[in-house]
DNA sequence: ATTAGGAAAGGACATTTGTCCCGAGTGAAA
DNA sequence: TTTCACTCGGGACAAATGTCCTTTCCTAAT
């Protein structure tokens, strides 16, 4: 649930150590509860997660949120944005103290163009995110919320991480009491 | 809704054209109702839809089904598990008669390693599904049945195809008694 | 023309989910 | 210690959704 990319990370350390301009890749840090993104404005930065966890979440109109994604170390963020030239899709929130690697987006942008290796990396972690955010999609429209619940706390079992009550409801795109009413349900049944 | 992409269609056409091996790539045809990949088992090829419209759906343990996304000419299919390495993700199945470019896996994935341009389209390609099918988990979750319907319904206009009232359902995660149900409200409103 | 079979729409009820609000519990300040 | 204010959990009701079943309508066969 939450993701990390060791090859990535480790792709980004080798590229940050041997760079010829030092303000192609910077390191930066973000406290607990800051914004590495905002929903709809445009991104300056390419940022890939060195530490820290971060959530990725959609904030709509009817003020509801939707959380996408937890990601961890080795994840990149805001390349989207670049690819499809496009406004920040989601927010990135700090849940941790975060630090990034910010990579410049000329610079991220010829990478793109003549590394096939970095090209690889990002298919795959696409090829990822699309196996998880659609197989989600289609659980959570057609099963209970019961079982969707039930997922999302095994799934939080294997991680280290803490997801507080509004969490977990925004994961599961529900009120707090309908949160509430399932973990009751789930007691009980066991 | 129906996504398409002609810079991949004429991308696959020329290579077509050129391929040395005359068994590479093959055009082969599915009639309606046919599945090009079904979930769960393996595939053996990659397909670019030449021509025609097909539906890209999860069936579900459950026996309900959710649909992804409606697939036409330019769009590739199976390419993620290449990538990932897995058993088919989903069902894609044709709903008008359908003709495809048939890639050997073998050779897709020496293009990988070698071909930028192919990796830059894939990446697109990626980032578009990345962004509606995101945006759309959020937006089914988060605001109610009619909303969603609605927003169903004016992206079908804009498009030249017929959608069974099936595949509406599919296409929201909800019943057909509550689509009949959501129709109706629509109606009344204006 | 009549009837049987099947598909589709919608009524009726059950279940689920959301909204609103109240009361218990907690912490901070007087 | 008392009290005020705030947060959180859950009760009560409303709205939405699913399930089951009946009715209607269409088609095809006799």
């Amino acid at each position: 649930m939450v993701r990390t990319n060791k090859f990535f990370l480790s792709y980004l350390e080798q590229l940050y150590k041997t760079q010829q301009r030092k303000e192609d890749i910077i390191v930066k840090s973000f406290t607990k509860g800051k914004r590495l993104f905002v929903q709809n404005e445009n991104a300056s930065k390419i940022m890939l997660i060195k530490d820290g966890i971060t959530k990725c979440f959609f904030t709509e109109d009817n003020d509801k949120e939707y959380i996408v994604e937890f990601l961890g170390k080795g994840e990149i963020v805001g390349e989207i944005e670049v690819i499809r030239n496009i406004p920040c899709l989601c927010n990135i929130e700090a849940m941790t103290d975060v630090t990034v690697y910010a990579i410049s987006i000329p610079y991220f942008a010829s990478l793109l163009k003549q590394d096939i290796g970095l090209n690889n990396l990002l298919l795959e972690v696409f090829a990822e995110r699309i196996v998880n955010t659609s197989s989600r999609a289609s659980y959570q429209q057609l099963y209970t919320t019961e079982c969707t619940l039930a997922k999302l706390l095994e799934l939080q079992s294997k991680q280290e991480i803490e997801i507080s009550r509004e969490d977990k409801a925004a994961y599961l795109g529900i009120t707090i009491r309908s949160l509430n009413r399932a973990l009751k349900s789930l007691d009980k049944s066991r």
